[in-house]
DNA sequence: TGTCTATGAGACATCAATGTCTCATTCAGG
DNA sequence: CCTGAATGAGACATTGATGTCTCATAGACA
């Protein structure tokens, strides 16, 4: 019997690879008939929502667990640079399931996860500005450029990952230091 | 009388906003009617593999102009930052009109253009060998890994400038510099 | 064993998009 | 003023996906 989890799951498996992928198929790929998987899911809205939902869920825990607000208050160089490498770390790791979510137009269509969005992003962007004060990121750019710098090199990590150009277990170092201390020589 | 010139610019300009128009949409956002769009393009694969083999012109285009090759065999230093400067902002000039070929699937939809992607991924990655060789760009990263960062600067830069949150005339340098020095502090 | 629930298979109607075709109109060039 | 080519509007058949519904069945549980 195939919970409504193991079938976002293998939705969600299946739409990193083909993100177009009709019910029919992702109904298959769960294992389970198309009229069971409408049976959990109405419409294929309704999957698309849950899945868009739970990213977001994920965005936020992560800024939760890293403490964002609590870093960029206290000011303190070593606690935000501590916060950004937890967050990159745990953005990268959130993006082996969620990576579909990151090119792909579902937050785009649905009105209240792209406020969702906005909200976090805001969040987010409280921590890059707190970072550019503290001196850990530097100042001379919008704070929000660096979160779309971020988002960048999360979409560059997936392809070069899915590509077999870098091997997973080396992206968090290099992604932070390639977003920290660029492509410049050493 | 519409050019198959003109409907392609237009379809282009409005796939960049919603990349899943279709054939009636792009029609009448060419000005022009559903039949007469059918006698440019025969379908709707046509329309889209002739945009996405201009993107890969264009791409390119921006090599040969930035002689990447030249550069690379010179294995002097400031030929080689200066075709990486040129390369970039020639890349940026072209992600505005063809921006939405970044992200969306029609590039891994056909062989010929993955072909022909691959093909320019590699003379890109010969420029980014020599770059680490000459002391340009860092050696301790695999050099297709640079690829992937440029490509995704990319991308950040296409959403940067759409949100509003960066000018178009900071962006060049914003990114080449993001790219070269990162974020870290000055 | 008997019952009850969830399931898979599949039929069915609907819808949006595609591609083809026809026909009347327009417009430029002779 | 003609003529002919290109166009726009729209009809039409087709296709693929969606969502609903029915029914037989398998499996859990009393």
């Amino acid at each position: 019997m195939a919970t409504s989890e193991e079938i976002l799951a293998a939705a969600q498996r299946h739409l990193n690879i083909d993100p177009r992928a009709s019910m029919a198929v992702l109904a298959s790929a769960a294992g389970v008939g198309r009229a069971t998987l409408h049976r959990h899911f109405a419409s294929r809205d309704d999957l698309l929502h849950e899945l868009g939902t739970r990213s977001l869920d994920r965005w936020e825990k992560s800024l939760d667990s890293a403490d964002v607000e609590g870093a960029a208050a206290s000011g303190d160089t070593d606690l935000i640079s501590g916060c950004l490498g937890g967050l990159l770390a745990r953005f990268l790791h959130d993006s082996d399931d969620f990576g579909f979510a990151l090119t792909d137009s579902y937050l785009t269509s649905a009105d209240d996860l792209l406020a969702r969005s906005d909200a976090l992003v805001d969040r987010e962007t409280t921590l890059y500005t707190a970072a550019q004060r503290a001196g850990v990121l530097r100042d001379d750019v919008p704070p929000r450029w660096l979160g779309h710098a971020v988002y960048g090199l999360l979409v560059a990590a997936r392809e070069a990952v899915r590509d077999g150009d870098v091997a997973r277990r080396d992206l968090d170092a290099m992604v932070m230091s390639t977003f920290l201390d660029g492509a410049g020589p050493r």
